[in-house]
DNA sequence: TGAGTCAATTGATCTATGTCAAGCAAATTT
DNA sequence: AAATTTGCTTGACATAGATCAATTGACTCA
């Protein structure tokens, strides 16, 4: 399992790192099985955890004042998921975490983080390269948020995830983008037919 | 006008800087004056300068296919403003970046900013904390964008940035929050009647 | 295998916010 | 100092998307 958190680190880094500086990596992270609908965060608690997915999808998500859902993120392979201001901050966090399919997962503290990317240059460098393509991703998650129309927002999503469609519910996707179900709906049938009639 | 830069990173790092190792930065970086309205980037240039903004203020937007303006950043004292996108991938921006007073800047390139944090283990440093920090506000903007209310929004903006009502124009704040200038103002009006009403 | 739950769609109606226009005061420019 | 521009507010009206409800088919569980 630790294993595909070396490929990715080489990957990312394009690099290829040393057995002895990897041995530091494999005992900072510990494995852990996750079944559909658990959870790894449940708002309120502070959390514990930087996980890395190695299979399956999670979510992440908070609940308004009026009980609605708003999904922030889905983790799926390859993706790291946490709270990180209350992982940092140690503050009470706002969000939960659930497995939407069943899950392993790499598990790290913030100690270990830490200590991880005081004794491997490799990982400090896939990190910094990881927020920088995160702060990207933002970025264009806000000026889409800003400025796109719910048409917008869908066809946006069917373009750059289009494997999420296949994956995860409609109502989810819906909530991930802001919108309402029933909005979600008309607007990908509206979208498909558009497609059909090129 | 380093000395700036100097003391932000000796308080973000909690640490004292050695004078050896912050020439390697001074060299870095150039300072640049900005009068109000001018322009730092444009749409469809790629972005040459990572920013650090001395003194004044900027605005980082985009327009949209309807001629709609959104604001994606300000940039004030203490603060970096750059489209790491274009920067680090060499691609045309969407984003324009234009002064909304007259300011001081330290501009860095790309080439300098890897040399930097390849010879200055605090400047990294500030660097990873600050991309935690910026990881994290954009978390709670997306959250807040998904899920607030418009009045939602122009409240959580009082609360965490009041000196924005002072310094940038209401119709730029509204653009801030993907709101019309219209309702802003209403909404405003509507608050400030509610807290004179306590 | 049947009951219950989940996912999605569709129609009707509602509402929060956008749009347009007009007016006024302050700030800026000439 | 006068003209122009900018910033803001307000009223009237429009609309994109939300809400509510009903229905249907697929999936899950006992």
């Amino acid at each position: 399992m630790h294993d595909v958190l070396r490929k990715f680190i080489n990957e990312i880094t394009t690099g290829i790192i040393a057995d002895d500086e990897f041995v530091h990596i494999e005992k900072g992270f510990f494995p852990k099985l996750m079944k559909r609908r658990q959870f790894l965060l449940h708002e309120g608690a502070v959390c514990k955890y930087m996980a890395f997915v190695v299979k399956g999808a999670l979510r992440q998500y908070s609940i308004d004042e009026r009980g609605n859902e708003h999904i922030v993120h889905f983790g799926i392979e390859g993706c790291w998921i946490t709270d990180r201001e209350s992982l940092l901050m140690l503050r009470p966090s706002k969000y939960n975490i659930d497995a939407l399919e069943d899950c392993e997962l790499l598990l790290t503290t913030k100690e270990q983080l830490s200590l991880i990317t005081d004794l491997s240059l490799q990982f400090l460098k896939m990190s910094h390269i990881l927020d920088s393509q995160h702060s990207i991703s933002f970025q264009n998650r806000i000026q889409a948020s800003l400025s796109y129309t719910a048409e917008e927002k869908v066809m946006d999503l069917m373009i750059r995830y289009p494997s999420f469609f296949n994956r995860f519910p409609q109502s989810m996707l819906a909530s991930y983008l802001g919108l309402s179900p029933e909005t979600f709906s008309r607007i990908r049938k509206k979208l498909l037919t558009k497609q059909y009639a090129f």
